[in-house]
DNA sequence: CTGGATCCACTCTGATACTG
DNA sequence: CAGTATCAGAGTGGATCCAG
């Protein structure tokens, strides 16, 4: 049986408890990971355990800001440790909980399915992209000889 | 190897294109599915192809744009195919492409990752919720005495 | 060094009304 | 039926300045 019939089935016992986001272990997580940052940051972690400053360079662009209340979800959710060292100045390491190890595998598949498939991907856009061109150019193409023939146009693209 | 580890290496190999979203396949994936419906049309599509109207049914509380917008965000990036059958009324039967389907193994796997974790999660939000009602508790009993002992209060923590 | 606090711009999303 | 158009509100992320 394929993954994407099981996971059809699947779908089937959700709709219940969709409903109600915070129930819905799906939507929860998506809450999480569904962000610019918490991906990258569990890779990184996921490298070795670091300090702040360190994965503050090693994830291109992201703001101190965002990178503090990213490690703090991330920490709530029990996916990442937060270890402070009370010296002067303050060492502080952050690494993957046994959770957050175990989420590895899932995100793994997830990342190798990007990096296959991303051709295909682009390829699909540009073909999109083509076909949208070509619909308005031969729309306007019509545009100034009738105009009622335009009715219904799109119904048959 | 443990999937951590490996992800791990993966992760240097980004540092370079990582800066340019458009470039990175993982930054590319999460924009899609990192908001609230795409996946959740996607588990919906993987069950069985539908209607527009029957999705909107079977897709709890979304509204009819944020249905057609993510349809269309889906079918660009060649993981859902738009079928439009010119009758009137109209009828336009939405489905997964070999694509789409090809990536309901890697969902699959994150999806079982959240229902298998989920309660940990939450036991872990309410770990951090507890320490941080205790933590606060302490503060405000000592916040009255003395002004100067709370310097450095929350690197011990 | 490791953040917290504030202000601002932008995006995402939903509600409503209209069209072919 | 299957959308599109427009508006308004909430949420998200970034820049900057400040503190322990």
């Amino acid at each position: 049986m394929s993954a994407h019939r099981i996971l059809g089935d699947r779908f089937a016992g959700w709709q219940k408890l969709a409903l109600d986001s915070s129930q819905c272990p799906v939507r929860n997580l998506l809450d999480r990971i569904g962000d610019r940052w918490s991906l990258l940051i569990l890779c990184a972690l996921a490298a070795e355990p670091r300090r702040f400053s360190a994965l503050a360079r090693d994830v291109p662009d992201i703001s101190k800001r965002m990178l503090t209340q990213t490690l703090r979800t991330l920490e709530t959710d029990g996916l990442v440790h937060r270890e402070v060292e009370p010296s002067i100045p303050p060492k502080v390491t952050y690494s993957l909980t046994p959770l957050g190890q175990s989420f590895a595998g899932p995100m793994l598949g997830l990342i190798d399915w990007a990096e296959a498939n991303f051709a295909q991907v682009q390829a699909a856009r540009l073909r999109f992209a083509e076909a949208a061109r070509t619909y308005s150019a031969s729309l306007s193409a019509i545009a100034s000889p009738a105009a009622k023939p335009l009715a219904h146009a799109h119904w048959k693209l």
